[in-house]
Formats: C-alpha cells, structure tokens, sequence
DNA sequence: CAGTTGCCATACGCAAACGTATGGTGTAGA
DNA sequence: TCTACACCATACGTTTGCGTATGGCAACTG
C-alpha cells in the first residue's frame, strides 16, 4: 500500500534474491524464468532484459549468496573475541537463520551442477577454516586443529539436516540449552557456558 | 554376453532398482520415466504396464530403500555386541558405502515431496533410536542418552555431506584413522581403540 | 494349431519450461 | 513536445517429460 500503484522496475539484484527465495523453498530446480517472473509479478520479457538465460540468473544468485556467507563469517569473527565462544556462536546460529540453513542444504544437493559445485566447495573451505582458526588460537596444533574444525564443521551441517528434515528429535525448550551447551563442551575443549560461569563467581 | 540374445522380461523390482541408481547419482528429480526406461535398454510402453504413474515408481523405491535400512540397522545390530563399536562402525560406515550416502542426502534433499518426507523422517527416528539404544546400553539415562544419539548422528550426516562436497577436507590415508578414533573417542564414553587396547597389553 | 496373455514398441496429445522476436509504454532529456 | 531508451508484455517455436491408446510378438495353454 505504500509506493503504490506502480511499483519500480526490476534490478538484476530483485531477480537474484527471489532466486535465492525459490532455491531456499525448492531447491535448485526451481529456479525457473517464468515461475521467478509470476512470484515478482512480471513477465519473461523482464527476465531476458536483464540476463542472457537461466544459467546467468543461477551464476547471480550464486554470487550473492557466497557474498553474503563470506561477510557473514568475517562479521561473526569481528563479532566475537574469545575463539570458543565463537564455535559456540556458530552452533546457535545454525538454529537461528532458516533460511540460510536450507540455503546451503539446497545448493549442497545441487553440487552437481558447474555452476554450484565450486561455490559450495569454497564456502565450505572457507568456514572450515575459519573453525580451524578458531583451534589454532586455542593454542592446538595444526593437525589436531583440523580434525575438530572437520568434526565440529560436521555437527554443524548434520545438525542443519536434522532441523529440516527431523526437527521433533532435536532438544527444544529448556532442554534446547542444555543441547548447545553439551555440544560445545564436547567439541571445544575449555569451554564453560555462561551459566556455569555465573555459578562459578557465586560459589567460588 | 551370458544370457544372450532376448534379455528377461523386466520386473517392478528391476525398476525400483533403477530408480534408485538414478536418485543416488543426481537426485530424485532423475526418476524421469523415459530417462530410466533408456538405461534399461526399453521405453515406456515397458513402464506403463509395471506401473500407474511416477508416483508409483518412486514409491516403490521409497519402500526398497527403507526396507533395506532397516534390514541393515538390524544386521549392525547383530553382528557387534559392544554398544560402543556399534557406533564406532557406523561412523566408518559413513566413509564405506557411497551409495548408500548418496541416496540419503538425495532423498532428503526432496523431503518437500510429499511421498519423501514421511519415509525419511521414519529412517532417521530409526537410526536415532539405534543410537539411543547404544548410549543406553552403556548405562546413560534417556536424556544424556538422547543428547548424545542427536549429536553422534549429526556428525554421521555431516561426515555424509562433507565426503560428497569436500572430500578433500576429510583426512585421509593414515589421519583418517586417526580421526576416526578422535570421532569415536569425542562422542562415546569410554571408548578405547583397538590400536590402544594392543597397546595397553603390552604395555601392562 | 488357435487363442489368450504377458510384455513391450510406437504414435499421439498435452503441459511446462527455455529462448527469440517483436511490439508497447512510461519517463528523462534535448 | 518529440525522441530515445529502459523496461516489460505478447506471441511463437522448440524441447522434454507425463500419460494414453493401440498395435505387435513371443510364450504358454488348451
């Protein structure tokens, strides 16, 4: 009700967001011109002005979401000092954002296509370096700092399956918070949640 | 070159069969009716008289694959008595059979569909049950035992994603078992490797 | 040997999706 | 105001996959 009766014209951008949209819901395949189109209240003709075919709108959409997950790492790294609580971070945060979840479980499927593989695979190398990182500056060798990064990456994309696809078994309410503060206490050595830490100065 | 000339007359089974090798290599999208009609050397008029639809073909592989998940849980179950090494196999397990994380990670890629969902979501309450079963075993309460059958069995689906997007990332040759020890070390409770126990007696 | 049945091929209609060609409209600038 | 261009609609041809209808053939059966 706002800008009203006509509303702007389309950016190569809209275009690739409502891609990422569809690949988030319905995976890769759905990225389809005149279903894009109809969900942005257009036609093909719009489509073809801004992009050459199909595959130029999936490379678009591509870029920006390896964009937005490589900002979104380095502003979770300024975010947070301590290297355990970043892990820590990171295991909430696959709670949080849906979207992003079924993002990346969208593209992983689709790993065949050429245009996805290579850019899950950087992603991928990229957040787990960022994991081993955060082992590194735990004070842990290089050797064993990649097996927890891979191990602890593991959790993180097995726990995105499981909020998809078997959401009931996952721990919710009070037992969510002992989940997380169990998993971190396994995969981070040294690490005491915040509420032990609370009892901690009390007792102590 | 052995049965020669005309080949048997195909059967239902032999279409799941097919079905299944098509998921597991590009997903369920691939059950396409002439496309597996072609890899079997035949054309629809073949299919449309084993089957009504698509739909019925992909329920037949649907129940193929959940029946062979099943038998195959049973069998880990039976064959190793220790709880521990039940899991300690079934992380290896996840390195193993290829196929058999690929038709996962498709199937559960296409949880959306209808037909998929409910199965899938039945074969990971059965695995995680497997699991939970382990932990109680070994004397946990219900809820650590659960805690740690969600953990275990993410790791397991992450460890299937990882060796299908970046297997490069997963130590390999002589670290691999080293990892798998650290795997099964992190996540079971007294859990004591083989290389270990030889070790001990010798030592000791 | 004639008829039935199991299994499959061929031919057709239909819908969805891609891409092209071309026409239309609003808005900015000369 | 007139023109040019950005942006979009419409119409068309093509491919692909689903489903149906029907014909063919080999093997069994009486």
């Amino acid at each position: 009700m706002s800008k009203s009766n006509h509303r702007r014209s389309l950016t190569a951008d809209d275009w690739a967001d409502a891609a990422l949209d569809a690949v988030a819901e319905n995976g890769v395949e759905a990225v389809a011109v005149e279903r894009i189109a109809r969900a942005l209240g257009v036609t093909k003709g719009s489509f073809y002005w801004h992009f050459a075919n199909r595959g130029a709108l999936l490379d678009a959409a591509l870029k920006r979401w390896e964009r937005q997950q490589t900002e979104d790492v380095i502003a979770r790294a300024e975010r947070e000092q301590d290297p355990r609580n970043r892990i820590h971070r990171l295991f909430r945060n696959a709670d949080g954002s849906k979207r992003a979840g079924q993002l990346y479980l969208a593209f992983a499927a689709s790993a065949n296509d050429p245009l996805v593989g290579p850019v899950i695979k950087r992603v991928n190398n990229r957040r787990i370096g960022f994991m081993m990182d955060c082992y590194s500056a735990m004070g842990l060798g290089p050797v064993e700092a990649r097996q927890r990064a891979v191990l602890a990456y593991s959790v993180y994309l097995g726990t995105l399956q499981m909020r998809r696809d078997a959401p009931e078994t996952i721990p919710a309410g009070p037992e969510f918070e002992d989940y997380m503060d169990y998993i971190s206490m396994t995969l981070i050595p040294g690490f005491v949640t915040e509420r032990r830490r609370e009892n901690d100065q009390k007792t102590g």
